[in-house]
DNA sequence: GCCGTTTTCGGCCCGACTGTTTTCAGTCG
């Protein structure tokens, strides 16, 4: 029993009551409780033990009193009356975009559908359009949703597969038998997504590693268990496959499983071509199966003839002929980034202040930091007014005096339906950089979104645009936009194009990434965080700007602060 | 359900947007 699992049970607890219809305020109340629980540093029973649960701000006596029957005997009865009346399958359907709790508690009053498949049945017969609320343009977006849905479904986001791999691979490797061990596939490459995660192993005793592997607390079921291959299921849902190899062949099995497929292809046509052939144990004389290298991908590459490929970009766009002539990118590292430009704080709606989040991005060993709030007609998010400027900028002007990295005062300010900013030139004046952003008005046609964030772009406060497609992964497509367009405006307005590196956005993708840089545009990688957390974020963000082939050059947040103080500064002149 | 108080009850971020309605409900952020 931990804090996860108290908080999980809360939110639920807070959605069952929201299908119920419950008052919104006491559902609210069971949200921040579980936030609470969530953030919280403190170990849960150690809380319970200590009659320490109600410190918390947003637990009180109602909410301490089910939390401690949880905890001393794993169950609630508050809960499990809760759940006899409303079917826990339900909630899946809350997954779907578009469909709220209202709608979910109307679907199954009235045609008792409780599950996304019954819920697509019923949309594809026409029978949710004659349901009062309800009408032929809702039952096609219902439909949509669940399809957008299922294209993501069974692929988990990188974030959550690397955080499953990483202590995966850390427990394999306490194993004494483990010569070598790493991730491989798509998680290697840093994928938005991530179907399964694939473990290869060197050794000499497999049959002590598999012991070893299916040992593993978190495991939900065991799928497939053989010799040198063995799958699992993760409490999480994710599939883990690991694969024990010799260790002449490591290297052959590493390249062969990081992928891509498309790749792989390409480099084994290669080999062939040279009178070689390569496999998942080695790379080998064709005519003799001679033996000719395995041991590291490092080995096989130079073998034929081709520079060291990072896994990041190993996709089948132009890495092979590059590094056939030698000319593959240095790519950026994070070791590279020298601070963080999208960070909220509590002036708007991030959950730290702005001195813990300075704090937490001295630790990460940044010379400075941008704090960009959210501005004044994004309510739901406490945008920020004149007045709450002035007291974010001198406080930040305090904080400047002894902080150990220089903190600058930004905005992610939103462009409005018509492209205009959502505050006027003299208080944009006011801010050391200026982010924007788009958080409303999604319905919109390719050319009107493109012009929207274009007349953005051009505006000359402006330093960069975040987010700039505004998906998110597995429940907004994001905007349809003329990218070239974008990217062009981006060289000649001196913008920079966010790599937003939050989990579900990564925005710009790789692809975009990678065109924008052939165009000549210049990044920025922020991680858009909310709280402290958030602030590790920062590598998926590199990640995605590896995959786009960047260098240190192309990325802005790289040059330290005296170049930065110029940037921003030149940009102004420059534009306006 | 929590919180704070001028202490036991009233307030708790709300505006944009969509689709359904013909004046509003539901969803999203």
């Amino acid at each position: 029993m931990n804090n996860t699992d108290v908080s999980n049970l809360l939110t639920t607890i807070a959605d069952l009551m929201d299908i119920k219809g419950e008052n919104f305020f006491k559902i609210r109340a069971y949200r921040l409780a579980a936030q609470a629980i969530h953030d919280s540093p403190e170990d849960i029973s150690i809380l319970v033990e200590e009659h320490r649960l109600k410190d918390l701000a947003g637990i009180g006596d109602a909410i301490a009193k089910k939390i401690t029957e949880f905890v001393k005997t794993g169950r609630l009865t508050y809960f499990e009356r809760l759940s006899e009346e409303i079917p826990l399958q339900i909630l899946s359907l809350l997954q779907i975009p578009g469909l709220g709790p209202k709608k979910v508690a109307t679907l199954f009053r009235v045609l008792n559908i409780d599950t996304i498949e019954s819920l697509k049945q019923a949309c594809i017969e026409g029978k949710l359009r004659d349901i009062d609320g309800f009408g032929e343009i809702t039952e096609r977006n219902i439909l949509r949703g669940i399809q957008l849905l299922e294209r993501t479904s069974g692929r988990s986001l990188l974030y959550h597969a690397y955080n499953n791999g990483q202590h995966y691979l850390q427990y394999i490797r306490e194993c004494s038998k483990v010569i070598q061990a790493d991730l491989a596939g798509s998680l290697r490459r840093m994928k938005e997504t991530i179907g399964d995660i694939d473990i290869i192993v060197a050794s000499e005793d497999p049959d002590t590693i598999m012991d070893h592997f299916i040992n593993y607390p978190k495991i939900k079921q065991i799928l497939v268990q053989g010799k040198t291959k063995t799958s699992v299921l993760l409490i999480d849902s994710i599939q883990v496959d690991l694969r024990v190899v010799p260790i002449q062949s490591y290297g052959a099995a590493l390249q062969y499983f990081t992928g891509s497929k498309e790749h792989n292809v390409t480099v084994r046509g290669l080999a062939v071509r040279q009178g070689f052939k390569l496999n998942e144990y080695g790379l080998f004389e064709k005519n003799t199966d001679k033996f000719l290298s395995g041991r590291t991908e490092q080995d096989i590459y130079n073998n034929l003839g081709l520079q060291f490929i990072p896994p990041e970009i190993r996709e089948n766009r132009g890495e092979i002929e590059a590094a056939k002539t030698k000319t593959l990118p240095r790519l950026l590292e994070e070791k590279d980034v020298k601070g963080d430009l999208h960070i909220h704080s509590t002036y708007s709606d991030g959950s730290n202040s702005i001195s813990d989040m300075v704090e937490a991005c001295a630790k990460r060993g940044y010379e400075y930091v941008g704090i960009t709030d959210h501005s004044q007609s994004l309510k739901i998010a406490r945008g920020l007014d004149g007045e709450a400027i002035q007291a974010k900028k001198e406080e930040i002007k305090r904080l400047n005096e002894t902080a150990p990295l220089h903190v600058f005062c930004g905005t992610e300010c939103d462009i409005k339906s018509d492209g205009t900013l959502d505050y006027p030139n003299d208080v944009l004046g006011l801010f050391d950089y200026v982010g924007i952003g788009i958080h409303t008005g999604f319905n919109m046609t390719k050319d009107e979104a493109t012009e929207r964030i274009i007349q953005g772009m051009k505006h000359p406060s402006v330093t960069f645009l975040a987010h700039p497609t505004c998906r998110m992964i597995g429940h907004r497509e994001g905007f349809d936009l003329d990218m070239d367009q974008i990217f062009e405006t981006a060289v000649d307005a001196n913008t920079a194009l966010e790599i937003n590196s939050f989990p579900d956005r990564l925005d710009l993708n790789d692809i975009q990434v990678k065109r924008g840089k052939e165009l000549g545009v210049r990044f920025i990688i922020g991680t858009d965080a909310h709280a402290k957390e958030h602030l590790e974020y920062m590598k998926f963000g590199v990640a995605t700007a590896r995959r786009g082939w960047l260098e240190k050059e192309d990325v802005i947040n790289t040059v330290d602060l005296t170049t930065i103080e110029e940037f921003f500064k030149k940009g102004r002149k420059e534009n306006g």
